[in-house]
DNA sequence: TTAATAGTGTCTCTGAGACACTATCGT
DNA sequence: ACGATAGTGTCTCAGAGACACTATTAA
């Protein structure tokens, strides 16, 4: 092992190095109203936007001062940008051990003013409840949930406008491809309930129907009946509980389901 | 907007920065070996790796000298880390325009000798007849190609292992889920060839079987007869050519697929 | 004729899709 | 009794899975 010789050599700066490294988080959640009892929830797909302050710690004109902007900071030399992210997100949070995943990263030079600054972006998916207590920080003003649509009206930051749209994609993605609808869910749900979460990013007709989705619902192998266990908040009728199973390995080629 | 007051105080240095940003590709291949005519082709994934020079340019030590890697670079601050990967993939292969795709940042502190160095993975799908022309290059002493069984035995560089493993994970999902398997292919196609590139990720029945994909590729909303077209490359009897139609929306929720 | 690949002929069984119908409760 | 949600009954049709069978050619 030569490396530490090579090492002795090598120079750090001989190439042009970034500006900076951030790492952003998009949190989802869904807002679940119930207009009545014994009825099924009605949910609305929300995301959590800062404002940015108009000055930063010093007093001095902050960059994008008063746009919208996805909550992020930047990495430290010591931890990775997904460890960043949990940080970041404890923070807002209060909790840790939420659903938390990268997906892109946006390096496009100029998207930040400041300089050669490269953002990798995650998602979260936040139960509601946890958000309750969101409250503004330094760099922020304001704190708020949007929905998708009011979102786009918005003027965002940097590049944010476009990381949002990946990331409502990519979400919407995992939300019907893998089991993540639990996060937004009880540990025992109804079919209506698991329904209304799919709802929100969906309209194919298998989960729009009624009949359909509650005959689908007992054979989804990484779903199982709560045998015996019933509840009336969605309706007067007694309903069924479900439970998600433990992850099952789901993956499925274009070449072998059904169209 | 006060963004150019802010932007003339703002400090770009007030935080330590990353020593490096560089592209990684990994570089798959199908051989695709024809053991007889009047045979269907016998095909095997492979991965392009180059073997770090003991040197670099200027004769001094290399870092991970002698170990293989996959070929990348250091992104330019006038381009995103895809149009790197773009350039080195031109580079390596003469051609553009071929699949190219990220999947993937490793940034774990430590993980380069170096210092602080972000790597931008990207994976890409290269017909075998682009890279006969391989070559070494400056930075590499070889260029081969492995079997994936292969890549796992060998001393990789830095944390490559792990992001090849991912990129196997990846790609085969995608081969799965997504028409890529056409850039392994030849415009006009038979069952039996399609059935050899899936074969090198998969062993669903429904691929296996030979009677089983035979009706249905026939079915699949992507992919269309040659009506009248006929070849004998892989049989004696006279095999109906397939293609693949233009891009469709394929987006199946597991909660309507069948299990 | 044989060997090899490329299919097709059936049968059974599951589940999708449609739509009417029943079930169970609070009010 | 009614209204509202939660289902089930039944029919038809498409396709999966299994396995035997036929089709077409070169040698």
């Amino acid at each position: 092992m030569s490396n530490e010789q090579a090492l002795a050599q090598y120079d750090v700066k001989q190439y042009r190095t970034p500006d900076g490294y951030t790492a952003d988080i998009a949190v989802f959640t869904i807002i679940s109203t119930r207009l009545d009892t014994y009825k099924p929830p009605t949910m609305e797909l929300k995301l959590m936007l800062i404002k940015r302050s108009m000055t930063d710690l010093e007093g001095r004109p902050n960059i994008e001062a008063g746009k919208w902007a996805l909550p992020g900071g930047f990495v430290n030399p010591d931890e990775t940008s997904f460890q960043s992210a949990q940080r970041e997100l404890q923070e807002e949070t209060g909790v840790s051990g939420l659903h938390l995943k990268h997906f892109g990263v946006y390096d496009k030079p100029g998207r930040d003013p400041r300089g050669w600054i490269i953002s990798n972006a995650h998602y979260a998916i936040v139960p509601e409840h946890r958000l309750s207590s969101r409250q503004a920080n330094d760099d922020a003003d304001d704190v708020e949930l949007f929905t998708i649509d009011q979102v786009l009206q918005l003027e965002l930051a940097f590049d944010h406008a476009e990381i949002i749209s990946d990331a409502v994609k990519v979400m919407a993605q995992e939300l019907l491809e893998t089991t993540v609808a639990k996060e937004f869910l009880p540990k025992e749900f109804t079919y209506s309930e698991l329904q209304s979460v799919l709802r929100t990013v969906t309209n194919e007709p298998q989960i729009i129907s009624d009949p359909a989705f509650a005959r689908k619902i007992k054979t989804l192998p990484f779903i199982q009946e709560v045998t015996g266990k019933k509840t009336t908040r969605t309706s007067k009728k007694p309903t069924q509980l479900y439970r998600f199973t433990e992850p099952v390995q789901l993956s499925k080629s274009i070449y072998t389901v059904r169209y």
